[in-house]
DNA sequence: TTTTGCTGTTACATGATTGTTACAGCTTGA
DNA sequence: TCAAGCTGTAACAATCATGTAACAGCAAAA
């Protein structure tokens, strides 16, 4: 995938009980800019896995004492880390046949040997699928801006303008949810995504960054001193 | 960010007699933001499939009583239903060749043991593939640039050019959605197949090749930085 | 076999984007 | 009115995404 950038800085554990196959996805999930916490059992995996809430598992199926068969069914058993994907490392493709798919919910699973690259791509592609699903209605619109996020593409009293992403994505957000107020923390979640650890300033800017391409609707977007932003619910 | 209104979301209907998969099926493809019908034998799926109206069907080719092959010949008999892409699920992979290839349209099917996620991709990819009517159009044109999907030929500016496969099907795409962003997901996805493990990468250097040979045209192709492509509406 | 062309990967350069910081100006409440 | 705390503004450095080119592995073709 493209370079790892600070925003997808995504914690992973990884149950294996080989020290080498750990130490190499270790090595590889960094360099793909993923945080990566590591475990040499099931008990441990189980243990870190409600800790430290990491955003997959990958999880080795063969592993003496609790397999990764009970990890998985016991993670997706409890409520706080039932919604965490679980990708499946397995020796052969035959052993696990029905079980991987079927039997629990490992989202996907990966047969060895397997190249640390393969690896990569599949984690990066199970977070993907897993991350909230979007596009509800295509078309937002308030007062004079019209969003078209099929078009991917925002017009500004019937102009077409240019927004960076983060722009994009803040406007959609409060777009979203005109009339409603958006607290700094909430906006950070929301567009910049969890865990970001990103000064509540920032948001400021970018606010402000929108409101000088938005021109003579800059006021759509109103300061509530205090709390956050919010987006009117008519313009004019 | 806010889950997808119901009114928005598409309409899956799963027909399985094995109750866990079911409850697979259901759980992964809810998380991708669908609508999901459960249907545990044959003749509850044609019910559900008429009145229900869903926007695809994943169904199992075996099941006692009515099997998938029977229900699917009957929803493509019928007028009100006859357009609801379906995608089978098979035990074997030699089951497959007699589906697909000769006694029914199936639009998909996916071998078991499946994972989870590739039976998420391959419906999004159905959908997709099925959505504009102008997949099935023979000829795509946009500015100086002619596809002639029969002949296999492009002509750009009245002039017929060389394109390799990933070439052809990449144009084509970006042409049959011309006017909407394409995440570069969703080329993998779409021009590569659901199961590549391929570098997202990858899709920017086919870009270039393609606005290489476009020429004069290169324009045509849309960068939109942070998401991904867009061929223009038109050109010139 | 050799050759050719296609494909995916990688490294690098570059310009755009982004987060931070400092400071000015404004709002609020005493 | 003033002081304190927020917010707007501008500039800047670091980071990131993309274009570009070169390359190696492969498969098809010769």
């Amino acid at each position: 995938m493209s370079t790892p950038s600070k925003l997808n800085r995504k914690r992973i554990l990884v149950a294996d009980d080989e020290p080498d196959v750990l130490m190499l996805l270790n090595l590889n999930l960094q360099r793909a800019g993923f945080e990566v916490i590591k475990a040499e059992d099931g008990e441990r995996a189980l243990k870190l896995a409600r800790e430290e809430s990491p955003a997959l598992v990958v999880l080795d199926l063969m592993m003496p004492g609790l397999s990764g068969l009970e990890v998985a069914k016991q993670l997706k058993a409890q409520p706080a880390t039932a919604r965490i994907p679980i990708l499946m490392l397995t020796a052969k493709s035959d052993e696990v046949d029905r079980i991987v798919g079927l039997e629990l919910g490992a989202d996907d699973y990966v047969t060895k040997p397997f190249s640390p690259r393969e690896i990569v791509l599949r984690v990066q592609s199970v977070l993907r699928r897993s991350e909230p699903a979007e596009a509800q209605v295509d078309e937002l619109e308030v007062g004079p801006v019209k969003v078209d996020r099929v078009r991917h593409e925002v017009l500004v009293g019937g102009e077409v303008l240019d927004f960076t992403a983060t722009e994009f994505k803040l406007l959609t957000v409060l777009m979203e949810r005109r009339g409603r107020l958006q607290s700094r923390d909430v906006l950070l979640n929301d567009v910049w995504g969890y865990e970001s650890a990103i000064d509540t300033r920032t948001v400021d800017t970018h606010i402000r960054r929108l409101r000088e391409k938005l021109g003579a609707a800059a006021d759509m977007i109103e300061t509530v001193r205090g709390f956050g932003y919010r987006m009117v619910e008519d313009f004019q």
